[in-house]
DNA sequence: CTGAAAGCGCTAACAT
DNA sequence: ATGTTAGCGCTTTCAG
């Protein structure tokens, strides 16, 4: 049995199948109809040839892209240094895997989201997987990729979204807080235009206006290097302060740094919280909320993927993890 | 002016800068023969029209790729869920993004390396970059692909490698500690099979028999959750232990955390050290070894996308970051 | 220096 | 049910 040098075509299949090229393509699409027998001689051509179709000729006959695009909006592009996105680009890529298709990412700033429909109108773009939306940027998504775009994070008419339950996540923590006997509890959030972020924020005043209890805020960046300086302010403009929800486990592990650094015990003198349960979170027994981020952002691919019509929004659960430093 | 509905195509290009397609094509290939006028009217049509060329038909013509591949090996699908795969993925396709190619990510198996074959097979593949390679993996890449690919970690004759200097980082921090008066050192070291891995391991060794002090390893596999159990175990087996060597800055941190539960104080009475300098690490001070991998991806991914003849290996430096935990 | 023509590998009408 | 025929958008001989 040789090798052939050049991988095999369509051509070749149909060839040592007996078939048409046609027939072949037929019974690959699983479209339109063959007889039992044709489906089995190419079957087997198929796996003799160790047959694998051509993505590039397959995109260009149907006008469909190569590659899904990975949209994180920010104000630099050093939002793309962010872990998270890179588990972002890592995880679509695997659900493309099947597909035949490939990844790509790119930054678009928030000060000027037209530059999103410059990456759109690639027509190598076969799908887009928007992250840290905005409302202006989810407009911005070209009627041709309707459909085939989701966004994590907040959604729109256009665009369906995945998302964590932010504000029951962060309930929980704020109820476990409470129910801890804290009641001077602050927050370092995240910034202000990014609408998950925002969830969390007004989840926390919510709660800490019903309870009659004052609201505490130093406004972070989701870092460990802002959790560490956030972590000094609060404790300087509310010195009795008990308690730091943190936006972000980063932000939680700098606050906890910076405390620790200060001589202050957690989570005898202060509690800290974060959110996410990144894996560190368990060696540090951050107590945080766990998210499947993976299954998450998975669920979004696989949702353009299979250019499945989706609900305009799917919600993930929060899930509240206690552990030592709250 | 009107917004086409339909994306440029080179037709439009070079009609309506009244010259033949294979003209256009050659002014915007900048290969071959066109008079200035030409190459001056398909410019200004170009950008009239918001040409971008389409790469699946570009890549169907040339019998190119329309993606890199990263191939991680490993023992399961597992090795996908490690950050630093994640950080390569997103890293690559960045370095992609210019050239118009996408990413995949894959994992092979290390009792199966064969398995690759199938996965360069693919005519889609336009490089390769390895992760995590053995010998055999390297002997196994295609022919085709010599030249486009990579290897982060070990290389060989046929496939250069990008790599980071771990005996000499694990040298410095072995020193560090030596010089800090501990004199009782363990590691915990990365799976056997993992040669750059592997090389750290020695270095630990060669240091301390030429210091006369006694090896204590205990085999761990990079994870925090490793790095938690293989603690005690190394002070179950050597209680007078006063330093740990963590391969791993998740292993280190995962080290922390057994010690500080276990009431036993860090760095007053072991002293740990970590490898990699996540962005975590400054904010837990844990003392470690830094390297620039972000650089050391991209410097990999565009060595196969400008199909650069590279040295056979390329090595970064790694630098020491002395912090609180040792 | 430029245009005409022939595909790259695949799909989708349109016959048969 | 199957084969024939046109292309998808681009590059590249090969003649002018």
């Amino acid at each position: 049995m040789t090798t052939p040098r050049r991988p095999a075509t369509l051509d070749d299949v149909a060839r040592t199948a007996g078939v048409s090229r046609s027939t072949a393509s037929r019974v690959l699409a699983g479209t339109g109809f063959a007889s039992p027998a044709a489906r089995e001689r190419v079957r087997i051509a198929v796996d003799l040839l160790g047959y694998v179709p051509n993505p590039a000729a397959r995109a260009l006959v149907h006008g469909t892209g190569v590659r899904l695009l990975v949209a994180a909006a920010g104000t630099g592009p050093a939002v793309l240094d962010d872990p998270y996105v890179d588990q972002a680009v890592a995880t679509v890529a695997r659900a493309c895997a099947p597909y035949g298709l490939g990844v790509a990412v790119q930054w678009v700033p928030l000060s000027a989201p037209e530059r999103l429909t410059q990456l759109t109108d690639d027509r190598a773009v076969a799908g887009l997987v928007l992250l840290n939306t905005t409302t202006t940027l989810l407009d911005l998504v070209p009627r041709r990729l309707h459909g085939q775009a989701v966004s994590i994070g907040i959604g729109s008419a256009t665009v369906p979204s995945v998302d964590i339950d932010n504000g029951g996540g962060t309930t929980s923590i704020v109820r476990h807080l409470y129910s801890a006997g804290r009641r001077r509890i602050a927050m370092v959030t995240g910034p202000r235009w990014l609408a998950c972020a925002d969830r969390s924020v007004r989840a926390y005043r919510r709660l800490l206006h019903d309870a009659g209890l004052p609201i505490r805020e130093v406004v972070g960046d989701f870092s460990a290097t802002r959790g560490y300086t956030a972590a000094r302010q609060v404790l300087r403009r509310w010195p009795d302060t008990d308690a730091i929800v943190g936006i972000s486990d980063a932000t939680a592990l700098g606050v906890i740094g910076r405390l620790r650094a200060d001589g202050i015990r957690v989570p005898d003198d202060v509690a800290v919280t974060g959110f996410d349960d990144i894996p560190l979170a368990a060696s540090v027994a951050l107590t945080t909320a766990s998210h499947p981020v993976r299954q998450i952002i998975s669920a979004a691919a696989t949702m353009v993927l299979e250019r499945r019509r989706a609900p305009e929004t799917t919600v993930f659960p929060s899930t509240l993890v206690v552990r030592a430093s709250a």
